[in-house]
DNA sequence: GGATTTTGTGCAAACGTTTGTATTTTTGCG
DNA sequence: CGCAAAAATACAAACGTTTGCACAAAATCC
């Protein structure tokens, strides 16, 4: 392996100056940058990064933390990150936590003991405050949370905008002219299931309608849970449900074609996630759709703004957004 | 940051015995070992990677190169190797390709530079042959092809049994007493499409079928040119249709709803790869599943065996599983 | 044209770990 | 008890890069 001492020795110059030269430092002639330039091209110079990372006390990676990475969301928004990153020369180290608080930590450790320059993570479900992750991150490493937030840790956050898209998903089924809308909301101890649920009854309120708690059911991700909640929103007189997961929204539609209703002349629902399968059944699912990649764009854009001495960055908001579908598109719009 | 020098201080030794006492050498004592350890746990050490890795010319990580990470395949991938890897004490370093050569090759460049133990790669599309990967993967590391492989390459090989699926697939048809199956190939310029034709075709020779090139539709993986494939395959007196792909069975599905035959009674189609939208659906697809989880792991497997000396790792198979769903399984079975 | 600033390079140390060789300590044995 | 062998530790160099400081050469000023 060709080093910038072979470099400088077929130069004639010495390794600093080769250093410097390639570093892109203002100290050297323009000549000689020329000339080490075309030098290493020729000899197929490549930098030894971990020799590199020692002196300079860091690495040019980052690493992002995830529950799963074969969860759609997450390798998206690692997919996002990745290919900033990738442009400003920061290599990718992937960690999961598989949702245990004790992996988490095992792999910020890891992550600490390489020196990567930022932490991009979203915790495990169980953690109930970021202690954990304070305790075991590496102090000198830019910490940015994305989706899943604690907000008493400090550094940028990137979160999905789940007030408005609860808001704008449950309005677009009363603009639809569905009259009593239930809600399939998730689990409350997750701050972005709070926010849906809040937007959910807002909507209500705005287009003067009443929120009644016996069509809210809680704690409801899966298919088989919002089935059982489709069943009690129809017994219970709904046209419509809102539902804060895809998942809970496919039991609901079970639960609907068992009553015998028709889609969406009958019964109208919308989603959340935007999941790929949404698009692909029959009657395709409306959903309020989230921005994984571009969630990942911004978390990776966050961690190198606060590289620069001096900026601070908050927390981020990434859009969602309605993806009109069957499930919610009545033949004769409803409007009063 | 505290270092073995630290520990070796206060221990009254060197620092070489201490990073021999941490790597577990046999030329310590135990007891100076138990006390380093001790040592080490009370002052919070941890290595120094970047060290580590420029002194032993090595870093204790593997690159994984893929396409794309959000497809789910490849995150599966991801996800299974980096679970074996973690547990050996590598981290994994990802990179993206987006199917292009020029990506893959700047990957490959990055990796070495890092001097990385290993690379798992499943090749960019484009690629005939595998010089571009040969020419910049680092000549210290083990390379390990998977799913999509170059045979001319060295190392070892990971493969799903595509040609046994396909068979499998195909056979369940006949069993399920339908009578003229049709095939909905992929590109043939990709190995595993091949052998998934060739899998249908000898199933249905060895059940005393013949092969009809008339119902053979080519280049078909996504959901509209399976639909094409599906009015002609249903125009040409077909009752099924074994699909290379899960989504242009969807298109196939799509053909047979317009043409009002009623699924499985009339029409019998089984996909593959058992995307995750082919569960969901109505009525559910029967698909030949991979098992990317899977084949990740034996990747990383075959990485940790490759690196012990003269131990050598060729081709792998990894089995494929038919899932059987409502969209093959008719009511009355028709074995002759 | 001499003094002073600017510009470009060289020198040398440092980052923290690993490892071949040398040295010391311990053990075993007659 | 003495000596050789074995075991445990110390020494020192090396990995390749970066960077503060020193220094030389060129450019600028009065």
């Amino acid at each position: 392996m060709v080093t910038i001492s072979d470099i400088a020795k077929k130069l004639g110059i010495t390794p600093s100056t080769v250093s410097r030269a390639l570093s892109g430092s203002p100290r050297v002639k323009n000549s000689t940058r020329e000339a080490v330039e075309r030098m290493a091209e020729q000899l197929g110079y490549e930098r030894n990064e971990a020799a590199s990372s020692l002196r300079r006390g860091k690495i040019n990676a980052v690493g992002i933390v995830v529950p799963r990475i074969n969860r759609a969301f997450f390798s998206n928004v690692i997919g996002g990150a990745e290919s900033v990153l990738d442009e400003h020369g920061y290599s990718v180290i992937i960690c999961q936590s598989h949702e245990k608080i004790e992996d988490e930590v095992k792999a910020l450790k890891m992550l600490r003991s390489n020196r990567v320059a930022g932490v991009l993570i979203s915790h495990a479900i169980p953690s109930e405050n970021g202690n954990h992750i304070l305790e075991n991150i590496d102090p000198n490493a830019v910490l940015v949370q994305f989706d899943r937030v604690f907000s008493d840790l400090p550094g940028p956050r990137i979160v999905s905008e789940n007030y408005k898209g609860a808001y704008e998903g449950t309005r677009h089924l009363i603009e639809n002219g569905y009259r009593r809308i239930g809600n399939i909301a998730g689990y409350l101890s997750s701050e972005a299931y709070v926010q849906r649920l809040q937007g959910y009854k807002q909507a209500l309120l705005d287009m003067g309608m009443e929120v009644d708690e016996e069509i809210i059911f809680y704690d409801s991700i899966v298919r088989e849970t919002g089935y059982q909640a489709g069943k009690l929103a129809i017994e219970r007189g709904c046209d419509a449900v809102y539902s804060a997961g895809d998942y809970s929204a496919l039991g609901v539609i079970d639960a609907v074609r068992e009553a015998g209703l028709r889609i969406p002349d009958e019964f109208g629902i919308v989603g959340t996630a935007n999941e790929q399968f949404t698009g692909l059944m029959t009657p395709s699912l409306s959903s309020m759709a989230q921005h994984p990649y571009e969630m990942g764009r911004r978390a990776a854009q966050a961690f190198l703004t606060s590289l620069k001495p001096g900026a601070h960055v908050g927390e981020v908001s990434v859009p969602m957004e309605l993806i009109i579908r069957e499930s919610s598109s009545r033949n004769h719009i409803g409007i009063l």
